[in-house]
DNA sequence: TATTGTTATACTCTATAACTATA
DNA sequence: TATAGTTATAGAGTATAACAATA
């Protein structure tokens, strides 16, 4: 989880310490912010019982009947070897479930099962009125350009660094 | 480190994945906006020796000389044990260091050293130069918005939660 | 030879609870 | 009793390297 500490000391008396150059900086607002949201989303898929990120994969899943492991795995930009405990915990929950393939025997498709559908139907507008929670003081053209300029932040940073490997930034 | 996968697979063969309604999500581009940034500043504080998060201590440090551990936690949004080890390591690399404190026997007012004062000197550019790449193809006015919108985000969520604990979402 | 999924392993980050030494 | 810092421990989350089965 992500909570925070204890309860000795004032939070304004905390608060008060000097940040320095710290604020304004666009990682850290870009990261309290996410942990902000982020927060709100995990408590709320909490009580269903499952993880943002394992809403995640059940979404790509359900969306993508079948899929093999390693490509589920560069979807969500981790490595094939991350996803094998994700997707035992899923089965073992009885969420997802492995499938032989016919012709290749090697793979294991991925497919999602009625009680993951079950979930993941659940889940949904709990992820909605989450998004909603996180948009509630912006008006819907301020969302629009929120979700524009961090477009271009990500553009931006791609075009300068121009990645000679591969290496996606997905989530 | 935050890499990514294999080579087997075609990034396109992943990217053509439905990603059903997880685009346009607040908390899915805050996340990928926010693990493409923090890659960047990752990498270039790392050819210092340190990491965004002992930087970002270092310079609350250096801002607030001989603060107490417990409040340097709380100013970082951690727990006072998480920032044991965190000071061990730094202490041990001879960037902080540990003082007593006269009046009070209990407390170990941290201070940063020489040393540290020279690495936080080089990570400044260093850090202040990755978020010119990060706001790279961003107008001066669209930085400001961008940065006053995740305000608001921020904001907005501390409002229609107004969380009854008092748990701040440092960073 | 190359690929799929798995294991074994390790490292980071974070927390909770219990402890110590003080106050 | 309460606080400051520490330890012991645990759990996510992630990766790399090596491996078996299969192509």
């Amino acid at each position: 989880m992500l909570t925070s500490g204890d309860s000795a000391i004032a939070d304004d008396e905390a608060r008060s310490l000097d940040q320095g150059m710290l604020l304004g900086l666009m990682g850290r607002e870009l990261r309290v912010t996410y942990l902000a949201v982020f927060r709100t989303i995990e408590e709320r898929l909490d009580r269903l019982g499952i993880t943002p990120q394992q809403f995640a994969l059940l979404v790509v899943v359900e969306r993508n009947p079948g899929a093999r492991q390693t490509l589920l795995a560069k979807a969500r930009g981790l490595d094939k070897s991350t996803l094998v405990p994700m997707i035992d915990r899923l089965e073992r929950d009885g969420l997802l479930e492995r499938r032989p393939l016919a012709n290749d025997r090697r793979v294991r498709a991925i497919w999602i099962t009625e009680r993951g559908n079950e979930v993941l139907a659940a889940a949904i507008p709990v992820v909605r009125e989450s998004d909603e929670i996180v948009r509630g003081s912006l008006t819907e053209a301020e969302r629009a350009q929120l979700l524009n300029l961090m477009e271009k932040v990500r553009t931006g940073i791609e075009d300068r660094l121009s990645s000679p490997r591969g290496s996606g930034a997905s989530a």
